[in-house]
RNA sequence: GGGGGCAUGGCGGAAUUGGUAGACGCAGCGGACUUAAAAUCCGCAGACGGCAACGUUGUGGGGGUUCAAGUCCCCCUGCCCCCA
């Protein structure tokens, strides 16, 4: 094989398209199939959207999990690599509308232009495994797993309060609707309409999926965290209000309340229910009925954070009925309030203004009264000075249950409530159950069908996929496309023959992306969505990278899926990702004029050391945010890669900052690193002028270890500590900042040890050098590789290499640096022999100048030696 | 309001987990090469004082533990993230 590059220059562009050719053509990025457990490596990126335009966090996502997977194989791990697009989705149904562009075609040029793209970046990606969610031969599959979870009891249907945008006529996703509870498409304003919608029943999976969080220990503690929060569990109680008449007489019926509090019933005052409550109406007086209906209408336009935040006002409205408390026996009206949530627990709270924040501002503003039946431990109960304490301490005013810990009281109370029947011991969780119904075109078409005689019925699964009909009557407004393609609705029923119709919702995107990771591991399986054995081979996924911004739903849903699957015997495994890497933003530099508000573009700003506006000339403030348009800070990865080429935007991107940190894009780093990979090329360049080639192979056993000279001996130990920090770096918590820091630090050693060295010792360092260079710079390594002479035939490609290991002997030294201190402050330091015993350098230090001069020929009271590193003198 | 995280030179960031703070790079300064510039190469560089040797000081602020603290503990300030 002969180097691309007869130039004396570094000039990555003809030589980064020959290598990507070349791999390409010999298979070099291929799976190897057949791995044994424990010698295959799963290295993943999130997939991406296929927007069309590759960014720069694309670029730092998928460069970081190349360099993981190169470094595997060196290892002698079988890898995989692939990658997807995660292709359903909003705007290619948008591009479809306004543009009239079939959303699968724009889809796939998408693709087609983002696969360019990232193939520029030299990735080792197995792109016979590529998958997209839009194509029938994947959706089919994310079908056939519903229908699992249909059979599974797992997903079903319920009314649910939507978002509705009148005039788009379509459902909105909560993230859809603005502050103001404006569509941000239409502008209109949102209603809240009940729906016929599909949910998967995540919560059934509430407890393992908090559970196994504490197996994840290759995770973020944050996202951890994250997942904890979201699923929310709250041991308490749901207890029994039993609805009374004006004379106080029980009505026959019941109110459920949920609370994480029991010990704070005697301090109930009033009952609140959601609006949505289907109890509200038979509970509304005759004289309440009109505010009641008013305060429903008003509410249902409110979103659910505006409705719960602390420190927003509580409004509400007394119904005109009451319940009993079930603990003091005292009479309590009910009401019903925005801060009350009707899928959260029952619907229904007790209110104990006493100790809950929110409890006490709604009994102020509408005069109810206030009973402190708890007090801090400690105190008294006349401290009370009209404030909330929402913390445990101990029970008064509360019967028989006075005088005990809040702790205690909650199991006594509940325990008395299950007695006497008005309550048991309960979990609550934060988490609701996933809708998953979209109102829209370009989705995975959900699938069943909907009989008059025979009910929903599962499509069969010989029949899928229920394939999306063509594109061309989508119109801009009437709701669900598919509902207004009756040719495409109108089926048999599959059970019993008679005409049905075919649901027209699609399935959150979400759904898709759930269990891609899954169908990488036997992409072109026809006949199920994967292979229990490759599955259970390549997965769990090794090592998981992307963006935080997924740290709780795609990765919440995707071990929710994992594990129904596992229930089903579908895989063997618990959690899908074993270890998980969320690296941070790419951000630029952004000029903002602080009076105006408005963002400047980088190139209309003339003097960079001091930021005018163009037209005001007023100053203007800098500071790095994440790259967009409308901050005008992007930075296209592919006029980077033009210019300068991937290697140097590889290398730049792994050095400027840690991979779960931000990083601060800056040119003039980019720079810097060209730099350093020009100095590589010409330090190779020099040393094949001087007939350094590596020909064949490397023999380690050519260097006489015996009879090294002084220049030899530095140069082996760069060598072999670069290759000990190196490795180290790239084991565990991936630190490449710190590993390609270490490559400088080795080339520099060479720059001046290189000539001075035998053959075989600079062979050896040259070898290491390219070796340990080519997970981060994979095409100037195989170049030069060749130039060395270490691939005659071809067949001997860098990436092929295994990872070498270190010479503990060449890290040893004659003698050491050792610091004195003098009471813990360094005062100088000492060359002694490396193997110098305790006593002998304690004695050393003694009698050494800085010993004399410190210590004013007093002896010291104490000594304390660090073996190889310190003494510290103490007066 | 609750939970979590962070704070180190002009800048990005290092620091064997308690043992020489500032590795490596960027920007800067000085020198070599060049008619000149670019590129390249060599060198300097936390701050303060000193010609220098050297000394003092220094990891957001304050206190503590220790022979020794960027690292451990307590309080404070500022910023970021998640949940309300």
């Amino acid at each position: 094989m002969a180097a691309v590059s007869e130039s004396p220059r570094y000039q990555p562009q003809a030589l980064e398209a020959h290598w990507q050719r070349q791999w390409s053509d010999t298979g070099l990025h291929a799976t190897e199939e057949g791995a044994a457990v424990g010698e295959s490596f799963y290295a993943l990126s999130m997939f991406p959207y296929p927007s069309g335009n590759l960014h720069m966090g694309h670029v730092r996502n998928y460069v970081i999990t190349d360099v993981i997977a190169r470094v595997q194989r060196m290892r002698g791990q079988r890898v995989l690599h692939p990658m997807g697009w995660d292709a359903f989705g909003l705007p290619a149904e948008n591009a479809a509308i306004e543009r009239g562009i079939d959303p699968g075609l724009w889809t796939d040029q998408n693709i087609a232009s983002m696969r360019a793209q990232l193939q520029r970046l030299g990735l080792s990606i197995d792109w016979d495994r590529e998958i997209a969610t839009c194509h029938s031969d994947y959706y089919q599959w994310t079908q056939w797993l519903f229908l699992q979870f249909l059979e599974a009891g797992l997903a079903y249907q319920k009314d649910a309060t939507v978002n509705w945008d009148p005039i788009d006529q379509t459902v909105l996703a909560n993230e859809q609707v603005d502050s103001a509870g404006r569509s941000w498409r239409s502008g209109a304003l949102v209603e809240k309409r009940k729906l016929r919608q599909w949910f998967l029943k995540i919560t059934a999976y509430a407890d393992q999926l908090l559970d196994d969080l504490a197996k994840l220990d290759g995770w973020p503690e944050r996202v951890r965290t994250m997942q904890a929060n979201w699923i929310g569990r709250s041991t308490g109680a749901e207890l029994q209000f039993e609805v009374v008449d004006g004379d106080g007489r029980p009505s026959g019926s019941k109110i459920a309340i949920f609370t994480t509090r029991p010990d704070t019933i005697y301090g109930a005052t009033y009952l609140v229910l959601a609006p949505e409550n289907p109890l509200v109406p038979e509970l509304t007086a005759v004289s309440q009925q009109l505010p009641v209906q008013a305060f429903c209408n008003l509410v249902s336009r409110q979103s659910e954070q505006e409705r719960t935040a602390e420190d927003k006002p509580k409004r509400g409205v007394a119904l005109g009925s009451q319940v009993r408390n079930p603990a003091s026996g005292e009479l309590m009206p009910i009401w019903i309030a925005d801060y009350v949530l009707a899928d959260y627990g029952t619907g229904a709270v007790m209110g104990v203004p006493a100790h809950d924040q929110r409890d006490f501002v709604f009994a102020r503003q509408y005069e109810l009264p206030v009973r402190q039946v708890i007090i801090p431990e400690g105190s008294d109960e006349h401290a009370y000075g009209g404030g909330v304490w929402s913390e445990a301490g101990v029970l008064i005013h509360s019967g028989r249950f006075s005088g005990l810990a809040s702790g205690a009281a909650k199991t006594a109370i509940t325990t008395a409530a299950a007695q006497e029947g008005w309550g048991e011991a309960r979990t609550s969780y934060r988490l609701r159950d996933w809708l998953i119904s979209r109102q829209r075109y370009w989705g995975c078409p959900i699938p069943v069908i909907h009989c008059q005689a025979c009910g929903t019925v599962a499509v069969p699964a010989e029949q899928l996929p229920v394939k999306l009909p063509e594109a061309a009557s989508l119109v801009a407004k009437g709701g669900s496309p598919l509902a207004q393609l009756e040719s495409w609705w109108k089926v048999d029923c599959p059970r019993c023959g008679k005409p049905a119709r075919r649901e027209t919702d699609t399935m959150d995107t979400f759904m898709c992306s759930s269990w891609y990771f899954l169908r990488y591991s036997d992409p072109h399986n026809t006949n199920l969505p994967f292979n229990r054995e490759l599955v259970d081979r390549w997965l769990p996924v090794d090592q998981y990278v992307g963006g935080i911004e997924h740290a709780i739903l795609h990765l919440l849903y995707a071990r929710f899926f994992t594990k129904v699957l596992r229930d089903r015997g579908l895989l063997g495994f618990d959690e899908p990702f074993k270890r998980l890497l969320t690296q941070g933003m790419v951000q630029a530099i952004t000029y903002k004029n602080p009076h105006s508000g408005k963002y400047i573009a980088p190139a209309d700003v003339a003097d960079p050391s001091d930021p005018r506006d163009p037209v005001s000339g007023e100053g203007l403030v800098t500071f790095y945010e994440k790259m967009s348009k409308s901050k005008y800070n992007g930075v296209d990865p592919a006029q980077v890669i033009e210019r300068y080429g991937a290697d140097t935007a590889r290398m730049f991107i792994l050095f400027k900052a840690p991979p779960e940190k931000d990083l601060e894009w800056d040119d003039a780093d980019v720079e810097g690193q060209f730099r350093f990979l020009n100095r590589i090329w010409r330090l190779v360049d020099g040393a094949c002028e001087r007939g350094l080639q590596l020909e064949l192979e490397l023999e380690p056993q050519a260097i006489d270890r015996s009879n090294l000279s002084a220049p030899e001996v530095e140069l082996r130990r760069a060598v072999h500590t670069a290759i000990a920090a190196i490795s180290e770096d790239l084991s565990g918590d991936y630190q490449f900042n710190t590993a390609i820091s270490e490559l400088m630090k080795l080339s520099n050693a060479m720059v001046t040890h290189l000539e001075s060295s035998s053959k075989p010792v600079a062979r050896e360092a040259l070898a290491s050098l390219m070796i340990l260079l080519a997970p981060f710079a994979p095409h100037l390594a195989e170049e030069l590789w060749v130039q060395l002479g270490a691939n005659p035939a071809g067949t001997n490609s860098i990436h092929r290499q295994a990872w070498p290991s270190v010479d503990r002997a060449a890290l040893s030294k004659d003698t050491i640096h050792v610091v004195i201190q003098v009471k813990g402050k360094v005062r100088g330091s000492l060359q002694v022999p490396a193997d110098v015993d305790q006593a002998t350098l304690e004695m050393l230090a003694l009698q050494s100048e800085i010993a004399i001069k410190w210590l004013e020929g007093k002896p010291p009271s104490r000594v304390i030696v660090v073996p190889g590193r310190l003494v510290n003198l103490v007066p």
